[in-house]
DNA sequence: TAAAAGTCTTAAACTAGTTCATTTTTTTTC
DNA sequence: GAAAAAAAATGAACTAGTTTAAGACTTTTA
């Protein structure tokens, strides 16, 4: 069967780890909300109660906390295909610290908590859709809290710049020094000195 | 049924989040291997094909890399009651980076790939085990790597000190500074400066 | 399309963390 | 329980990254 573009797209992401028979996509589509996101607009905000998990269609957003001097540290930049959200609030049901903002118009799927939970009732497979989709992250970070400690920046924006290679060209040196962890100062420093090399 | 000491350790831990029948539990158990390692003694070193996924009955690890230079960095401390390994290479089935040093005598209880496999297919409920622990590692690395870029080294070792206040007291001052990411200098100088405010 | 707002660059003075070297204290080993 | 090995403390000289400030460039908005 035909599915809508944005369907086929969330579809695919899933069939990398299970297979669903017809029916069962069908059902997993009907929990999904389809959200609409402008640039600049936010997704969500610290204080706000997490109402979804999102994976994006289309657009670019950056997750970040403020510090106490309210400087900005970007946690990821979710584009295509990327799943994205608090976690930590959307299972605890508790309050955000995060922001969610979008960097391009943008289009997502958001599924709910309550959704959430009626999914692995229903479809008991995506127990391991979620198994592995996590196991797959949790590498990813586990890598990155080690890299954050260990690497000098510079190093950090090499390994950035190898990784994903289609989102620098996307985002500004400034949301960058926020993930690299930086003032865009010394971003601006690295990318001079690492251009020329 | 009444089981012996290590095997009540690791059945309440997976009660914490899935139930399973007396068969299941002694399906389960079955697949698991007992290993001990002396104090000093290596689990894992790189290069070395990662045989197991593996969870701490009684004694402390240390999981770390070295840099180029030598230096270790420190990704876990891994105590009674946590699980700990190289998903990444567990997976992958590729050499590990990593090295896991035992800095007490330890017992564990190991899985292999071929058992984590069957695992799944035998008691499906597994599936949700692994979703839960994967989900809450997940939520504790994104803090620790969003922490490792925003945060200084001694706001890192306030923090290390409220999360593991048990950890700390049986670790050296050298390994905790490896898992900060500074110098065992620098951690010395952090100490004495905390402990007189 | 002009003005306003935000981003990027550069530079000088500063601070957090490193390096290297030495001494003291604690732990391990035989 | 003495000797050896490892860990911890201290200090001086150094480097990676911050802060503040100002000017140039780019993007957004009316």
């Amino acid at each position: 069967m035909e599915h809508k573009e944005s369907h086929t797209l969330i579809l695919n992401n899933i069939a990398r780890f299970i297979d669903l028979t017809e029916l069962e996509k069908q059902k997993y589509l009907s929990l999904l909300t389809e959200i609409k996101v402008k640039k600049k607009a936010f997704l969500m905000q610290a204080g706000d109660l997490t109402k979804y998990e999102y994976f994006i269609i289309k657009g670019c957003l950056k997750v970040y906390t403020l510090d106490e001097d309210g400087a900005p540290h970007i946690s990821m930049f979710a584009v295509e295909d990327y799943w994205t959200g608090d976690m930590a609030s959307f299972m605890t049901k508790k309050p955000t610290r995060y922001f969610i903002k979008a960097t391009e118009n943008s289009e997502l799927l958001g599924i709910s908590r309550a959704n959430y939970d009626l999914l692995f009732q229903e479809i008991p497979k995506f127990e391991k859709f979620y198994r592995i989709l996590y196991q797959k992250s949790l590498i990813s970070y586990i890598q990155r809290s080690n890299h954050g400690i260990s690497l000098t920046a510079e190093e950090r924006y090499i390994q950035f710049k190898k990784k994903y290679p289609k989102i620098v060209n996307r985002i500004t040196q400034k949301d960058l020094a926020g993930y690299i962890g930086i003032t865009p100062e010394f971003m601006s420093k690295i990318i001079t000195k690492v251009n020329k090399m």
